[in-house]
DNA sequence: GGCGGAACTTGTTTTAGCGCAAGCTCCCAG
DNA sequence: CTGGGAGCTTGCGCTAAAACAAGTTCCGCC
């Protein structure tokens, strides 16, 4: 296998706090993979045999009823650790993870997971966090599914993606990679045409700016207004 | 202090897998407390001060926006960690816990975290997999809110809260502590109005019993089928 | 370069369940 | 044992948004 140099991880939140040499260490069991865009990096129900770093790209997370529905539960960015499932103590996969781009992640065979947080404690500690802080997150859109709007919870939805994977472009901030109508349903929990009219409806308003699985923020601060129940 | 015996943490799974030599070293730190009913372990906002082990009883954990809608996040019930906002790196308590009947709890400093961790790896993992089933719990609710009706939403909650602190009597399983139709409406996202109509309903046919802050299941299965979407 | 289908838009109809309003019942305090 | 209030029930109208239903546009592929 291609050795991994350390620089690859240097943006990686998780092994910040670790030297040089146990990164190394670390590295050597990891397997570097490229997932090209549309492809799936683990199937719900599957079975947990890794986990993953990303390094580059992005990823949406899915879940799926019985009965086919479906939910996006988050979309990952470069630098998270994700499908730590064997460390939650499942044996299978709770989700679908999708590149949504060409995308390139670190994995580790899952059964290294016990082994590697004894010897290294902070890998644990930062799971932990990661994990808590993906609880509130998962707990806030409780709140909100309870008590807002859907056309709040659309403008939240957008400022977030804007927020974890934004980029500045001429008049506004654009979602930085594809994603269409029908996902942004899916993050909010309401359906594709009611999120099609509200797009819409604010592109008339110059808030946002669409396109085929393209979103451009051009208003956030109003946007935000909507979101927070100021707006009308 | 009254020094703690060990007997007392028999049914803690976190501490499970501990010799009887770490649990004493971990409970001389731990302070009981004991909780009236209607009163509040810790306060949403409030300095993470402390983490806990339910010993007894039942909390609800609600969370508020600032507009004042507020949701149940969970029940705790006994033998359950819950309060380890410090180890989600988290400096204030993200939600509200509420004694609904008199309760005890074990109660450490919130500094006392990174070194008990430290000195006992399974604690971490333990939290570590406590975390991430009340995460799967969390995503799952967004999926139900997102795909069912409220009275599929409310057949679920009831089943949930069943499994959880539910008590046999003579014809069916009574919920072991005083809930309200508010506090039903605020698991399942929805308003007093529509679970009292929803629960009167289910009375008629046979499926619950009601009363003031009471609700025994009656028909567990046929409800079942209700959450399902086989009913009706 | 045109064909096919995925992504999106937009109009109309329908309905679940929310908001409002009124009244009931049972528990507890005084 | 009586009064007050918390918890609950129930009726009615209304509305947000889902369902249903046609389109239209744009992109990639043969």
């Amino acid at each position: 296998m291609a050795p991994l140099d350390r620089s690859i991880v240097a943006n990686v939140p998780i092994f910040a706090s670790l030297s040089a040499d146990d990164l190394d260490a670390i590295l050597c069991d990891a397997r570097s993979v490229r997932y090209p865009k549309d492809s799936s990096v683990f199937d719900q129900g599957g079975e947990a045999h890794s986990f993953f770093v990303l390094l580059h790209g992005h990823l949406r997370v899915e879940k799926t009823t019985p009965q086919g529905q479906q939910i996006v539960v988050r979309y990952v960015s470069a630098g998270e650790l994700f499908g730590v499932a064997q460390a939650l103590a499942l044996k299978n996969y709770p989700a679908t993870a999708i590149a949504v781009v060409d995308s390139v992640a670190l994995s580790w065979p899952s059964a290294l997971w016990p082994q590697l947080t004894a010897k290294f404690p902070a890998l644990a500690a930062g799971a932990l966090q990661t994990v808590g802080s993906r609880l509130q997150d998962t707990q806030d859109r409780v709140l909100e599914m309870s008590s807002e709007q859907v056309e709040q919870r659309v403008a939240h939805a957008l400022l977030r993606l804007a927020k974890q994977a934004g980029r500045k472009v001429e008049h506004g901030v654009e979602i930085d990679f594809p994603i269409s109508r029908q996902d942004v349903a899916e993050m909010t929990g309401t359906t594709l045409h009611t999120v099609s009219r509200i797009l819409s409806a604010w592109e008339q308003q110059g808030l946002v700016e669409g396109g085929r699985q393209r979103i451009v923020l051009r208003d956030p601060h109003r946007l935000f207004e909507i979101a927070e129940g100021q707006g009308k």
